[in-house]
DNA sequence: GTCGTCAATAGGAAAC
DNA sequence: GTTTCCTATTGACGAC
């Protein structure tokens, strides 16, 4: 093996975002601690100075709701006026316009959804306004979504009877959050692999460095020269040069030591040479 | 006017 | 075949 082999050290950067795809047999429980683990399995299974924490600010403290409190108020919004936004949002799916809950493929399905285009717009004809969750809505979403990503159907027919919404507009709801966690997921770990790259590519720069220098001292030292080659090996790990064929004595005292680097990013259990 | 956010829709894949 | 989920996209709306 040449010195330009030695520095051949096969670093493989790998994330296990495993948890992270799509599992449908697990439970919903497992699923949401597949996200609130993953920033651990970063930190754990990649080397110290590399630290990663989910910075969503998804879990963010929620404070209580009354639900009844609510309720009454959504109630006295749709009882005051036809234009309120909560009030057309409910009338609009009321009248069938969301796929799954209508048969939309026969003739009565067609009808629906012509009442529905109609519904979408005001009586002078404007065109439909987008419904805002409240904020104890909202609040009471998150709240449940930190308990879990996904529901049941139980669970969605209880939380929509809560927040006096459609089970449709719950499960849209949890659709679009799970959606928003895997982005800002995605761009964490893209920032990390960004990190490790960088990391990686100063620790190339810097072993092609000591290569140079390792090869500069093979031509400059006579002493070296005259070592038979298969006495001369270095090892990759703690970077110091021995007689390895000297019945087992300790390479630092061999001529050539090289003062051994911190070893800020390699680990033990995943590099390939850590015999020494 | 532009941009970001978010509820909602459409369509496809997977599980049952 | 139905249900549930994901993904891409649309459109309303508020902030600037």
């Amino acid at each position: 093996m040449d010195l330009d082999n030695l520095c051949n050290t096969g670093l493989v950067l790998g994330l296990g975002c495993e948890s992270m795809a799509d599992d449908r047999s697990n439970s919903n429980d497992q699923r949401q601690n597949s996200i609130t683990e993953f920033g651990n399995s970063l930190s754990m299974n990649l080397e110290p100075s590399l630290t990663l924490s989910l910075a969503d600010n998804t879990y963010k403290a929620l404070k209580e709701i009354d639900v009844n409190k609510v309720n009454e108020e959504l109630l006295d919004i749709r009882q005051s006026s036809h234009t309120t936004v909560s009030s057309f949002s409910n009338a609009n799916h009321d009248l069938g316009s969301v796929k799954r809950e209508r048969d939309i493929g026969t003739e009565e399905g067609d009808l629906e959804k012509l009442l529905s285009r109609v519904s979408d717009e005001d009586e002078d004809g404007s065109a439909r306004k987008k419904l805002r969750l409240t904020k104890e809505q909202s609040a009471l979403l998150e709240d449940s979504f930190k308990e879990h990503s996904t529901l049941n159907p139980k669970q969605k027919q209880d939380l929509a009877g809560r927040l006096n919404l459609r089970p449709r507009q719950v499960e849209v709801w949890f659709q679009n959050r799970r959606a928003r966690t895997k982005l800002k997921q995605t761009e964490v770990n893209c920032e990390f692999l960004k990190r490790c790259c960088e990391t990686l590519t100063d620790e190339n720069r810097r072993l092609h460095k000591e290569l140079q220098e390792l090869k500069a001292l093979k031509f400059a030292s006579p002493l070296y020269m005259q070592l038979p080659a298969a006495t001369l090996t270095m090892c990759p790990s703690c970077e110091r040069i021995g007689g390895g064929g000297i019945s087992g004595e300790n390479s630092t005292k061999g001529p050539f030591t090289i003062a051994p680097k911190p070893h800020h990013y390699y680990s033990p259990y995943t590099h390939s040479s850590a015999a020494c």
